[in-house]
DNA sequence: CCCGCAAGATGATCGTCATCATATAAGGCG
DNA sequence: CGCCTTATATGATGACGATCATCTTGCGGG
């Protein structure tokens, strides 16, 4: 073989990495095999000797931007002892600069109505990518019993989906950081107002660092 | 004019009703003009006498859903006293029929992520719509003051779009309707479990009336 | 150093889709 | 009753997109 032995899983990878970010921002059918390749610095023919059809990495993009979330979110929490980890996922999840940028966020809010018009089968496996997501969320609920914990995380999960959504809908004025605001109390459970939270993330910038992959959750 | 006044009128409303259930069970892009057309009982030639691009219709469609459902809660508020709508909406929002049957129920969940990708200014009617749901949800918060009742009609509208989306990505099983009751629960604002209502909903079967465009909500 | 192979490029094909030009026909009006 | 306007149908056009066949080229093995 002429290539390094790990040149074509590289690629592969970097096409899955790309079309997972640009199918977030356009939407599973907002975008062409040739522009996803070319976005990942190749031309449309090589395609299918990396995926079986298009429909083949549209599934591999959907799961590859689940696990960076799930990844994601196990690195923020270890950032912090266990009781205010909930608060460091929700607030870093409900910030303006992840509204404005779907591409790098989570892939629920930008892809998940696509994701339930998938086959049955195949939204079994994104199931089991939610239910990770539900169980590292409920490891934080501390001072519940694990039944409880998984409510509140199925809860406040939902809330923070819920709000993003909805914020990104309003687009990027008052109302819609109002809507984040909103979104961060109740997913933190209706507990005291977290006036430095909230201000700080509230008027967070976008970031964006030369065109790298940045995480904005 | 040769067909009655209001013919065309109708024609319209109905493709438009047609089309705004046909999206948001396929997506935005999940479903050509061809089909919209035939949906309504007719052809595609016609098509550019109504609408002055595809565009033009999906716009229209997604309004008519959204405003729809304000027209829908409106009137299942009005069927309880106050102190019972919020329950109300919630309950009927958060059951296994709706998730089932995205094409009759509201937009938000299946389109909401197709309308944050509209331009600004399409995004910006949008917005108008979304907060004329929040204040009709406000308005059932009659404990609290108008800015509170705002904040907490906020956070249970994202608690229920998150859940029914969350939910039909876990499909029909047991998770998905965990996330049901996991959503009402939270979105009622953690009162006291409500069982009778709880089990009812988990129950509902999923109503099929002749083709007719059954709300669902 | 050259050979052979596979990664990727080029370019063709076929189907689908939005849009538009023209044809048909329905039915109110004279 | 027949005509004329206009809603809808038929059919064309052009663009685009997925898929595939074939060519090019870089490099690891000899």
């Amino acid at each position: 073989m002429r290539y390094s032995k790990e040149h074509k899983l590289e690629t592969h990878a970097r096409i899955v990495k790309k079309a997972s970010a640009r199918l977030r921002e356009k939407g599973a059918h907002g975008i062409g095999v040739a522009d996803l390749m070319k976005d990942a610095g190749l031309t449309h023919g090589g395609f299918y000797s990396h995926f079986e059809s298009r429909e083949a990495l549209v599934i591999e993009a959907f799961t590859h931007a689940m696990d960076r979330s799930i990844e994601n979110w196990r690195k923020t929490a270890a950032e912090k002892p266990p009781a205010q980890r909930l608060e460091l996922i929700v607030t870093k999840y409900l910030t303006p600069a992840h509204r404005d940028a779907p591409a790098h966020g989570c892939a629920v809010p930008s892809l998940g109505a696509d994701i339930a018009r998938e086959s049955p089968k195949t939204r079994k496996a994104f199931a089991a990518k939610l239910d990770e997501m539900i169980e590292m969320v409920a490891e934080n609920f501390p001072e519940s019993g694990p039944k409880t914990a998984r409510r509140q995380a199925m809860a406040s999960l939902s809330t923070m989906v819920g709000s993003l959504l909805m914020a990104r809908i309003a687009g990027s004025g008052e109302m819609s950081d109002e809507i984040l605001r909103a979104g961060r109390q109740a997913a933190l459970g209706e507990a005291a107002p977290r006036k430095a939270a909230t201000k700080a993330a509230t008027k967070a910038p976008v970031r964006k660092t030369r065109g790298a992959s940045v995480r904005v959750e």
